[in-house]
DNA sequence: TTTATTGGAACAAACGTTTACGTAATAATA
DNA sequence: TATTATTACGTAAACGTTTGTTCCAATAAA
């Protein structure tokens, strides 16, 4: 392993001091009027050397780690998967780094990957949060870091976040079905004190409500897909059936199709089923599924905008941004209608 | 943004110099006879102010940086996203951290995310290489960084692997399909070059050749499911159909049925389908996906295991694991022998 | 001639650790 | 008693940067 240079080689090597050395390799060589004889000069010995900065020193003295860490509650579901997977790419355009923690949809988990990461002396951090408690998140903010939610967020908190208008897609979703025909529907909710599953709970009930419709169920606890699974079959066992099921994650969704296939209940014929979340697969699905998709590449792109802007230009005030979901009509859903 | 503290706050307010406390917080203490009182007296103060070391100070101090890279084609392949879980959790024990890089599976983008996650003194690396070019990864090696690849790999190379027994695993599913009553089957394969694809070939055309079988073809030059979707194409305007497809990923094998689908083609009852890899999602793909299930979970801690071996214990000497794969079957496989 | 100004570059401290090499005091041994 | 070992801890250099301050020479202005 040869020797690595630093920029005490390259000064030695040039003949300029280090601080020279140091003030041109950073693109200051103008600002503090070093010649351009010397920064070419300089430059060339660095390429020659093969010269890479020591981040470490770089951070030590400046403070600054070019680091945000992303914190998702699992990396397995597709949905963070494309999340972890755009926020990199978004960040890297800044030259700074990612680091992934994966929370396991747990709170415990979740403050413990805080916790490990913020000793790596975080720039910033993205998470989607459990839902659960967001003490530890305001402290983190008060200690200085830039911090911004996405997916799942908080209300009434100085926490900027991005996320899905989730009440708009859950009540254009509860209209499709309602516009077809089904007048008892059953949703399939997640965490129930997370706000957007506070926020489709609402725009589920009030698109149900606004057509007259009484006859609806609210059940369920987790974005899992057992949550679905489990409760998909409690809902089987039902004297009156449902002819609808609203699912609020694409995890809950798959634990849906799960249980109805073990019941030999068609879908769309005997069931129709709606879903929360899009991804690649739930077109290979038979039937696929129509779901509310959510602008997933927006939301991380606007975040990771935020935050820099935290970051970079000490834009502190929060900003709380909800987009614009989008009702993709696949063959999941029967129309009730024309069917007499 | 209140002050953080360091080893020199501790000292000062413990009495104690700065490499006493260095030493009792690095669990050093017994080893330089720091007597039981003065431990505590230290480790309390640590706690009182809310320590956390400063790792680029310690990094730069001891050149470590306790950081791992985990390069892999595309996050936001299931697949990948596994690996990128599993290894995640796995280096955490070690209380390293992971960069991740997304190459896109692109060489270039490959070497570029070589470059720049290196330049963060890495202590080791995980990749999923392209699989065209391995030059980059011998240099990386011949600088001292610890490096192992994963899933593909590069054969003839002093460089560490832990991969699937491609052969075997291509071997069973072709036999599979033989045992069925298949006598013209085609296979879609990923990048050519790769060994896990040129491994995968073998075991396909041996097991052809074993069984006395002559007409089989191997198109495809990619993992990808646009691939997977031209092939199968191609495939269907032939004269006389194959009865069988192999798809050699499983982002291929989504590519056929977004084919097949279009084309009316009913799956298993018109063509049989079997896939490499295994993920949740097939399961509710209609049929079901008959797959070759790698041990990811397995590969992903043995890699683990043997870089920090390599790390930790400077053991350089290159491994090359094969795991066995699992046939898993599903739906998507009709028997031919008992159609008349 | 004296005083500013400016261009070009260097000094030296600081960031928070780790660690090779002490040292002083006491205990054990010869 | 003199020597050695052991216990318990400290000194100070080093890791590779960045940066506020200083310096010097040359030129311009007064």
């Amino acid at each position: 392993m040869q020797h690595k240079s630093n920029i005490v080689d390259i000064a030695e090597k040039s003949g300029f001091s280090i601080t020279t050395v140091s003030r041109v390799l950073n693109g200051k060589g103008d600002k503090y009027r070093i010649s351009k004889a010397t920064q070419q000069k300089i430059e060339s010995i660095a390429e020659e050397l093969n010269y890479v900065p020591n981040e470490f020193a770089q951070n030590l003295r400046t403070g600054k780690s070019k680091t945000i860490a992303l914190i998702v509650p699992s990396l397995k579901n597709p949905f963070f998967a494309e999340i972890a997977s755009v926020v990199n790419t978004e960040v890297r355009k800044y030259n700074y780094i990612t680091l992934i923690g994966d929370s396991d949809d747990n709170i415990e988990n979740e403050k413990t990957e805080v916790m490990h990461l913020s000793s790596r002396n975080l720039d910033g951090m993205i998470i989607v949060p459990c839902g659960d408690e967001w003490e530890h998140l305001v402290k983190l903010q008060e200690k200085g870091l830039s911090l911004i939610c996405i997916d799942r967020y908080f209300e009434g908190l100085d926490l900027s976040f991005v996320s899905s208008d989730n009440y708009e897609g859950a009540y254009s979703a509860s209209k499709y079905l309602i516009e077809h025909g089904h007048t008892f529907i059953a949703c399939i909710q997640g965490v129930r004190h997370s706000t957007p599953n506070i926020q489709r709970v609402k725009g589920f009930i009030d698109a149900m409500v606004g057509s007259g419709i009484t006859s609806y169920t609210v059940t369920g606890d987790a974005f899992s897909e057992q949550n679905g699974y489990l409760e998909t079959k409690l809902l089987l066992q039902q004297k009156v059936r449902p002819t609808a099921i609203f699912a609020f994650s694409n995890t809950i969704a798959m634990g849906c199709i799960k249980a109805l296939k073990e019941e030999k209940v068609k879908v769309p014929e005997e069931m129709s089923l709606i879903t929360f979340d899009d991804n690649p697969y739930l077109d290979y699905i038979e039937p696929p599924l129509t779901c509310i998709s959510q602008p997933v590449e927006d939301i991380c792109k606007i975040a990771v905008k935020i935050l820099f802007s935290n970051i970079l230009e000490h834009d502190v005030s929060p900003k709380y941004v909800l987009l614009k979901t989008q009702l993709k009509v696949k063959a999941s859903v029967k129309n009730l209608d024309h069917v007499l």
